[in-house]
RNA sequence: GCCCCCUUCGUCUAAUGGUCAGGACGUCAGGUUUUCAACCUGAAAACAGGAGUUCGAUCCUCCUAGGGGGCGCCA
């Protein structure tokens, strides 16, 4: 069997740290298993889906570096939902009722105060072809129920194991509105059937959804996929997540410079026995995917972590791998110089930094300008290499009786600028002698 | 209110009816024959609480507490 798998997002915003986390399983499975991701776009809310949204979702996946082999619209397929509709209508399995919202959420609210769940009491069941021309008449325009079988519902789910829901505890979905479009949930079966999706992956969110579209599913005739409900995420409080929260916007986490990959890592492996580390690729992440290591237990998104292993990620990548980013800022340094900084960068944007400390200008931070003074009388003549920095530092030191931080501080402030930064060792022969005696006299180089 | 799920170092987690309860990130310390960062090495650090079953419970059962999810003409 192929594994089908889909990522249905609803283009009412943007992707945040949740979204990407189900995304990602969905890719990394269907990478993992030789298998293909669809990305269908669930816009049949008129009302809050923009084409705007669906743009964003789809450049939020690629920056991701999450590709989908076919996209479709639930706007472009109400055909294939009018076709389920009848089918099910003449199976007598969806039924007109005609309560209005206010009267539903009076209903639920009565349930409530009686300690009992608020589910629909199916009282439209009991209407008469006489009632229902009356309301009608009235003015009332149905909206249409799916009728649940009221027994247990079992699945084998990948990650929650055996899952037993009561139908009958269930109130009957509407899948229809009075207007005549749909919610999301017959679309969504009819789709996964028309799809071909052998795999289901999503949010713990829909557990109980999965009941109801089981049966659905089989009212259709059609054998359901395989379901698995990953964990969701919570807050580094560990507190539910508040989707408002900006520093969870995958737009926010481009914007704040971190890589791809590093958001990619860290989303794939929170919430799993391995460890949450940088990887080069998705692929690497897919091989190790694994829905046995899905922890059961909300998972903590912490923006700190996310950060710190951007840094790491950033300590070990290769030249090659940003060469091309690099030129594109304008930085022109080489391998030497990627080599020297990589160690202090936080984003990759951090080269700028370092890269004015190499190629200037730079305005020197004088600290003890004696010693610079001397520093600079004892500059030895270029070529430099990485033993100039020792040589030229223990010269100083003989000079001066500086030592230790006294010693490199004022040298390292005087020559970058900085406070930290990468070994002087590796920087002092990008800088070149010109610029580094400049700076030592307190000009900007 | 009702239903479902979850709870091991600060964080993500592993394992087991008898273990020195393991790893990773972070933290701290040392090293890098002289600063900070990076890097390397090492250390500290956990079975939510209470009952029960058992020769023995982190592990099995029940209760409590805490957290998450669901109970929509949202997805």
């Amino acid at each position: 069997m192929t594994v089908t798998v889909r990522f249905a997002p609803s283009p009412t915003g943007r992707l945040h740290a949740g979204n990407i986390r189900t995304a990602l399983i969905n890719y990394l499975f269907a990478l993992k298993s030789g298998g293909t991701l669809i990305l269908r776009l669930d816009d049949t809310d008129r009302e809050r889906s923009t084409a705007e949204f669906a743009r964003g979702i789809e450049e939020d996946l690629v920056w991701l570096g999450i590709h989908w082999s076919k996209l479709v619209r639930q706007s472009d397929r109400f055909a294939l939902y009018d076709a389920a509709v009848e089918k099910l209508k003449k199976a007598g399995r969806l039924y007109p009722a005609y309560e209005t919202p206010e009267e539903l959420e009076l209903k639920r609210k009565r349930q409530l105060a009686r300690g009992k769940p608020p589910v629909y009491d199916r009282a439209a069941l009991n209407l008469s072809d006489d009632d229902k021309a009356k309301l009608e008449t009235g003015g009332r325009k149905p909206h249409w129920r799916f009728l649940l079988e009221p027994r247990d519902v079992v699945w084998d789910d990948l990650v929650r194991g055996t899952q037993h829901v009561d139908a009958a505890s269930l109130s009957d979905p509407v899948l229809v509105r009075a207007d005549g479009t749909y919610l999301y949930t017959l679309p969504s079966v009819v789709d996964d059937i028309d799809l071909g999706v052998t795999h289901v992956i999503r949010g713990e969110d829909h557990v109980t959804n999965t009941a109801a579209q089981i049966q659905l599913f089989e009212a259709l005739d059609s054998a359901p996929p395989v379901f698995g409900h990953h964990n969701l995420l919570v807050g580094a409080d560990g507190q539910a997540l508040s989707k408002r929260d900006r520093s969870l916007a995958i737009e926010g986490m481009r914007a704040e410079g971190l890589e791809p990959l590093a958001v990619a890592s860290y989303a794939a492996t929170i919430g799993t026995s391995d460890p949450v580390a940088p990887h080069a690729s998705l692929d690497e992440l897919a091989a190790l995917f694994d829905f046995a290591k899905q922890s059961r237990a909300p998972a903590r998104f912490d923006p700190h972590d996310l950060h710190l292993l951007n840094a790491k990620l950033l300590h070990g990548l290769p030249y090659a791998s940003v060469a091309e980013r690099l030129s594109e800022m304008d930085v022109a340094g080489g391998e030497a110089f990627w080599e020297a900084v990589r160690g202090n960068l936080a984003v990759l944007s951090d080269n700028r930094t370092w890269w004015r400390v190499v190629a200037g200008p730079l305005t020197p931070v004088i600290q003890d300008a004696d010693l610079c003074r001397k520093a600079a009388e004892l500059l030895p003549p270029e070529p430099w290499d990485a033993e100039t920095w020792s040589a030229w530092s223990g010269a100083v030191k003989a000079a001066t009786g500086a030592k230790g931080k006294a010693l490199f501080q004022p040298l390292r402030l005087a020559l970058t600028g900085e406070e930290h930064g990468p070994e002087l060792k590796h920087l002092l022969p990008l800088i070149g002698r010109e610029r580094a005696l400049a700076r030592l006299e307190g000009k900007m180089a």
